[in-house]
DNA sequence: TGATTGGTTCGGAATATTACGAACCAAACG
DNA sequence: CGTTTGGTTCGTAATATTCCGAACCAATCA
């Protein structure tokens, strides 16, 4: 097995998991990762990976429709060039973001709701909940929101200078 | 359907995504979080729930195994009290600390990979690899480790005063 | 025009996940 | 002792995921 091959293998079980993606879709984005700017043909990850051409076809065309990947073209060839889409980082961040508003959310939901519990209890009753852990919670993704919020703008700033 | 079952299937639907856990699991743990200190009985997962003996039997135990729920008993009573273990913050912060790592060395050695790939192409060969996408990620790792940690050294101060 | 290239579509097969029910067991109760 | 309570175990049904092959299609080539 090659360097690249085995890269491709051990970022792929790790995009598997992170995006929640079927192993090949993700052995395909590891691979166009791993290749760059000059993009990676249907025949090429058809060879690569081993694996059918309908299963990279239908890969190919849901991480296109979830806006992960695209293609160029090269005058008098036929063939498409897969690359990931110019702004993945800028898209994953958004993803990160969003879950964590997502999560801010349902922690103050629950806040709220186990304050209307607390108000029904006598003050000391041990069955009190606790709210400082999700106060803690929300500070953490105050904080790492800013810092994510930071870099995209940086991030931002340098593509509008492409 | 009643408040406190609504959010049980809200954050359900939230625990299984983040932490990669059968419905079902998803539900248990759920129903321990918006329960607190007093427990939850076997008996009453299983009506709550609406699932199998079987079923909450195997998922409690495989969810101790993972270190996630503990119990305790009254004396003059046989049922368990099931609650989350009481340091379920620090714990899922670890989790998020070591997947931050791993991601941070995977994305060294693919560095390394491509800077070894740049050194055999010339100068201005436009498959040439951008490593900057790289660096800010790898910035912002830092940055969010960073502002874990010391919330996480917040709650363990706090946690040792018990 | 017939064959080749570069794919897409559809109907499963193989496999993995999730939950269930029935049978079982040990402790306590009467 | 027999029965109830509080669970565990195991085989399997139901379902979902993932991939494949065969058939098909449209564009290009010879």
């Amino acid at each position: 097995m090659t360097k690249k091959e085995s890269l491709i293998e051990k970022l792929g079980v790790h995009i598997e998991s992170k995006d929640q993606l079927a192993p090949l879709a993700a052995r395909i984005l590891s691979t166009l990762i791993l290749t760059g700017k000059k993009g990676v043909t249907f025949e090429s990850l058809v060879c690569e990976l081993n694996a059918s051409k309908s299963t990279i076809s239908t890969h190919l065309t849901t991480l296109q429709a979830a806006n992960r990947i695209t293609y160029h073209t090269k005058c008098g060839d036929r063939k498409k060039y897969f690359t990931l889409v110019p702004d993945v980082m800028i898209n994953s961040m958004n993803e990160m973001l969003k879950n964590w508003k997502n999560e801010r959310d349902l922690h103050l939901e629950i806040m709220e709701y186990k304050k209307e519990i607390n108000a029904e209890l006598p003050e000391d009753c041990s069955e009190i909940f606790d709210l400082e852990l999700h106060k803690d919670y929300l500070e953490f993704l105050a904080q790492a929101s800013a810092s994510m919020e930071k870099i995209q703008k940086k991030l931002t700033e340098k593509h509008k200078n492409d």
